[in-house]
DNA sequence: ACATATTGCAATATATATTTTACATTGAGA
DNA sequence: TCTCAATGTAAAATATATATTGCAATATGT
């Protein structure tokens, strides 16, 4: 699951560690979600989130990959 | 988990079991979703942003309840 | 009232996110 | 070089999202 998380714990002078204690989870969670091994809950996107003062879209917003069947 | 899938999904003339065959998950996920009983993955709320032509922010997002506790 | 589509929900099973613990690696500073 | 903070990662355990099946309840149209 692609995100911006990294560069937005960078940017908001957080470890690993600072940012998982801040959202209540493990430092391994962080680390797998920054790594894109994970495909983390809505609850952990938004507390992330709130963590460092951005929205989900900025985080985590991808755009869909082509699909040619699209209905009307 | 706060959201507007049924809305959006309604408005999109879409059933429960459409929306689900279109992001690849079962109508009980749907309805659990819409009910605010689960926590969804960030996957199936980008598919289900998808097949609304919303996005994250539009369907998820939730304001930070107010904490006293915040840093500087 | 009847038929049918749509939705709510319950029980069990499965997949996977997250935890816990632990160790290895990398980089910065003394 | 030595230390230490920060990070990557692995294995096993736990929690929970999701699947599967089935049935009840609620529309909606005829």
């Amino acid at each position: 699951m692609k995100n911006n998380v990294k560069m937005a714990r960078i940017r908001s002078g957080l470890t690993q560690q600072q940012l998982a204690e801040k959202v209540g989870v493990t430092r391994q969670t962080i680390s797998l979600i920054e790594k894109e091994k994970y495909n983390p809950s809505l609850k952990l996107c938004l507390e992330i989130c709130y963590a460092v003062h951005q929205t989900l879209d900025e985080l985590f917003w991808v755009e869909k990959e082509d699909v040619s069947d699209e209905k009307s």
